[in-house]
DNA sequence: TTGTGTTGTTAACGACTTGTTAATGCGTGT
DNA sequence: ACACGCATTAACAAGTCGTTAACAACACAA
């Protein structure tokens, strides 16, 4: 039942702290990557998934908080949580902006971090659970949203978020009459000319991916809009 | 005879408080989708149908406020608690004016939380129903108007919106004389010849269709109009 | 009965909507 | 700068439906 090893990202250019915490956090069951400034410590990231980041924010070559914000841009939820020499409010406001989870800052009993981290790991199966895959059944298909892919036979078909989200939509509306001006307003935000073009796009595109099954089409209500025929 | 599980969108940026409220609904028996802001959660709802919303006022992207509003935009009937930090009356004011169900300030207790909920879903199912789709009987056949289909011996025949418009015209003025004059400027808004006649083309379309059960006859009055014989 | 206007019915027309594929353009990452 | 992926726009084909047309059947009054 218990998961693997949790992977963290430690950025630390004290490497007295730094391997000091490394021995602690490895003890503690974690597996520990030390980077002993920010470059390194990003480029770690790009090689290997991380389960949380504990990133100083005094660092050679780049500093923790611009370190988070290129972590922020390729993944949106992993905890990141800052070591900080000063206690300075700023300093905090700018992290948590970046989407830091937490904070300590120096010096720090060793104890209060483990909290910290595992306070934090609590919500990451939870987090992916938010981002729990929401799995949907599609006549013969599977339609896992969250990672926006349709599986049938084992074969899987990334789609994109668009076609996702559309066809998603779809599926809560199944076998009722769906008016073109409604999805374009909660899909798009608006409604003209163009957008319904686009959307008669992605209908196409969608009617192919789910050509499969022939209990399953998208049925055109001439000047209203569609209806999606599925078994619920 | 029980329903399924009632579907909660939550949105919330507190994610301690978050995953800890998902933990124990979800224990409680409901279907709970968590979004961390405002727009995430403006987008979960258009994507799903959900029984209840509960809305932190303040998060980022889109405040609570903002979001009942736009919610409201869409349905008016859904229930709708805001969590809100502060207790001030002009906060709970304007909540209600948005139509706030009830409230909720934190730090709260689960079990509170729970019994508001609890008493608010207790109204739903009638109005829920009344939401739906709209279904008239017509004889032996049952006409659905909002989707815009003639069901007859587990037959289905989609019907044109005009068609549909005329029918449930005539479906609410049953076994009385209804007049072309008023059937036209009612149904188009004008009365000329032509329109004339292009009634008379829908009634014949119209008598087609009703003509597997004997009992439904639209019948001619000579000079004035049309009377829809069928039980009521 | 005859004449005039009304209604029934079918088919053809034409405006508009939708299906489909390809081209364009925009943003992102390299 | 470049390529790549994707949404949008363009362009044209195909389809749908309300209207109009055309003619037949009918009702009523003279």
């Amino acid at each position: 039942m218990h998961k693997e090893r949790l992977k963290i990202l430690l950025a630390e250019d004290d490497l007295n702290l730094g391997i000091l915490l490394v021995d602690y956090l490895e003890t503690e069951g974690f597996d520990v990557k030390l980077c002993k400034d920010g470059e390194l410590a990003l480029k770690a990231f790009h090689g290997y998934q991380f389960d949380l980041c504990l990133l100083d924010v005094m660092m050679p070559k780049m500093d923790g908080f611009t370190l988070a914000k290129e972590i922020r841009t390729k993944d949106k939820i992993i905890p990141v949580i800052f070591i900080t020499a000063k206690s300075l409010k700023e300093d905090k406001l700018k992290g948590y902006d970046l989407g830091a989870d937490d904070y300590i800052t120096k010096p720090f009993d060793e104890e209060e971090l483990l909290w910290k981290i595992k306070a934090v790991i609590r919500r990451i199966p939870e987090v992916k659970s938010d981002n729990k895959t929401e799995i949907i059944s599609i006549g013969k298909y599977i339609f896992d949203f969250t990672n926006q892919c349709l599986i049938i036979n084992g074969k899987t078909k990334r789609i994109t978020e668009r076609e996702s989200d559309i066809l998603n939509y779809l599926s809560n509306r199944r076998n009722r009459v769906i008016k073109r001006e409604e999805m374009l307003k909660d899909l798009w935000g608006e409604n003209d000319y163009f957008l319904g073009r686009s959307l008669d796009v992605f209908i196409t595109k969608i009617r192919k991916y789910l050509k499969e099954d022939p209990d399953l089409s998208i049925e055109n209500v001439f000047g209203v809009g569609f209806i999606f025929n599925a078994p619920k």
